[in-house]
DNA sequence: TGACAATTTAACCCATCGGTTCAATCTAGC
DNA sequence: GCTAGATTGAACCGATGGGTTAAATTGTCA
């Protein structure tokens, strides 16, 4: 009668063990990408067997795409966090613009399963129907906060949520996805904590600028001062 | 006597063959990466053998090595033809982030090396000592303007040269690099011309606001109009 | 022309790795 | 307990693919 929900003292328990492989599998994706993972690697990760991988997913592929859905799904996740409720639209801009980086901050396997993907074209991401509803909450945030800019008179008219949107998503995910080239290449005093925090700003006062009707309130929503913030 | 120079009706020309194999080279390892690329397919392409490519290149890796630099070469090559000699520090700012967001545009396949490289942490362009040289050159530019602005009183004097570089290649990077994803979850209106002319002008906007010391002077330099540019 | 080096071809090698076979073991329900 | 179906282990397979061997061809220079 205790069938499903309690897993008291069970030897068999194939849903931790799926867990189990994905979360492994996910670490050594971000790692490595698609076909530089072994499947022996992942297996020797895990509290279980390579031959419990093609069990459960059928094949590499598979796998792979079970742990992007799986980390898409986590990820998309943790911004429901995000409560932008009854702020002021160029407040709610800023507090989401903000979240975004951070969120992407922690998140860096996310960040990197999806450079693996844009390698492969997105191809597998192509396949994935549960993304949809997510993706248009997402825009739905940022195309909520148009809306009530301009019924405030803060914003301009001609803003497109989705170029918002973009602007948003590149410098959040630039930051992560390219800062082994990036400081290879310039240093890396832009990546410890007074760096991250001044590019935050920047980011801020950027992206406010090109929304804000009257880009004088800037400074009012900006400091500009480093020592602040 | 004229043994080097004149290549007229020789059979053997090891230059062009190392040359042959770098183009076909460059091309599949931007298409799939390291460890995606098999050097058959390479040697396919060519119009020599697979046996040659480990002739001329060790091994996998140094070929790999081999098309990073030669691709980072050609690229910064191509950013010579700018010339901002003589603009007036916000013109020039302006022209530098339309430049380099075309650049970016037009060089794909640089593009996705350096995707490439930041899913590797970077590990291989960390070998290449030449880049410091053109890499200063670059964050030069940069610096420059960002002087030529402070002094001329129309920028800010707290900004960082390699910020500002940063966000110009955080928007023109991720446009190209992610184009995939983005388009796959968001649909693909943003990367059709007048889309692109749009993320453009907003990116030109909002860096432009990031630098300026009076904001004010935006709408003058950044025609809020989509009809215009 | 003939010795020597650089270049090229064809055939081969063998470790790796995704995936499988098959039999053993576990669990639930009767 | 017994059977059916789910789960697991150990050992195996076969193709792929990076890299090599060895010998042939081509070019240089004395």
């Amino acid at each position: 009668m205790e069938t499903r929900e309690k897993s008291r003292k069970w030897k068999q328990n194939p849903e931790a063990v799926k867990a189990d492989i994905l979360r492994v599998a996910r670490a050594e994706f971000a790692r490595t990408g698609l076909s530089g993972t072994r499947i022996e690697d992942i297996a020797a990760g895990t509290k279980t067997s390579k031959r419990m991988i093609f069990y459960y997913f059928q094949d590499k592929q598979s796998l792979y795409e079970a742990v992007l859905e799986d980390c898409y799904a986590e990820v998309r996740e943790g911004e429901l966090e995000l409560d932008l409720e009854g702020l002021r639209p160029d407040v709610a801009l800023r507090a989401l613009l903000e979240f975004t980086f951070d969120h992407h901050r922690r998140n860096p396997e996310f960040i990197r399963l999806v450079m693996i993907e844009n390698i492969h074209d997105a191809r597998h991401m192509q396949k994935m129907h549960t993304l949809a509803a997510k993706n248009e909450r997402a825009i739905g945030v940022v195309e909520r906060i148009c809306r009530a800019g301009c019924e405030a008179g803060l914003f301009r008219e001609d803003i497109s949520p989705v170029a918002l949107h973009w602007q948003i998503s590149a410098v959040s995910f630039f930051n992560v996805a390219n800062r082994a080239t990036f400081s290879t290449n310039f240093g890396s005093e832009l990546f410890d904590e007074p760096g991250q925090a001044l590019l935050r700003r920047m980011a801020v006062r950027g992206i406010l600028a090109s929304v804000l009707k009257n880009v004088s309130q800037l400074d009012a929503l900006c400091p500009a001062d480093p020592a602040l913030d």
